[in-house]
DNA sequence: GATACGCTAAACCACATGGTTTAGTAATTC
DNA sequence: GAATTACTAAACCATGTGGTTTAGCGTATC
């Protein structure tokens, strides 16, 4: 994952498989924060939370700025972008079993509706 | 990670943050595939290629079905429209940031129009 | 200049991950 | 029933991850 060949997306994906870095995310979509500010609705050490906001800059998704002595973080939402242009290409197939699920809500209603249901809905 | 509290968006991003892993996603957006025909394109070992798989189906991306001595794997889009909906909150960070950059393209391009520069680009 | 503040670095730990190899199981083919 | 096929399980290894604590460094404040 270090690997300087990983890909962008690795990055990214990576970065957003942590629940306390997706909360960060969160955060920053409210504006500019400090990593104390960031750290702070955390009970673990400040040390960690550094090292979280670290891996989102790995990412890209973090731009930092030192000011004095605290240091700015802000959203880069770009590779965000990236990833939901990956994930795009199998819309078709979420929509497709949406409408699979529709389909056999729809028969199952008209099977209550005569009274008759063909045969079990598998699991 | 193993942890059973973990919610399904860490694994689903995890499990899309290995290129391996992403290749086969894509190549079940073909259709259903057997164990062996996912390994086949990779040079690592089928039970690392294995193990792969159960990573995917561990994030339900992946539903596996037993025939004969051959396991057929197809793709569960459900988990990547769940992970599409947690992205689309940032969609207009996004928008925001092409749309500025858009806008500092229009202006150089204006500044080079009236063949004057008012200040460099920053990088 | 001493002290507090905001943060990083480094050393350390337990455990997860991604890979290997070897062995084992169950289904098919000869 | 022996051999082959398709796969999983288990043991093992190196490295990564997420956390800790302690130390250090630059900036602000007194």
């Amino acid at each position: 994952m270090n690997d300087l060949r990983a890909s962008a997306l690795d990055h990214t994906f990576h970065a957003l498989a942590d629940p306390t870095r997706r909360a960060m995310l969160r955060r920053l979509a409210t504006g500019e924060q400090s990593i104390g500010e960031l750290a702070a609705p955390f009970t673990m050490s400040f040390a960690a939370a550094s090292k979280h906001v670290r891996v989102l800059e790995r990412a890209r998704l973090v731009r930092r700025r030192v000011e004095g002595r605290s240091h700015l973080c802000r959203l880069e939402a770009a590779p965000l972008a990236a990833a939901n242009g990956w994930l795009s290409f199998y819309e078709r197939f979420w929509n497709q079993q949406l409408d699979a699920l529709e389909a056999v809500l729809r028969e199952e209603d008209s099977g209550k509706a005569l009274g008759t249901t063909k045969k079990g809905v598998r699991k």
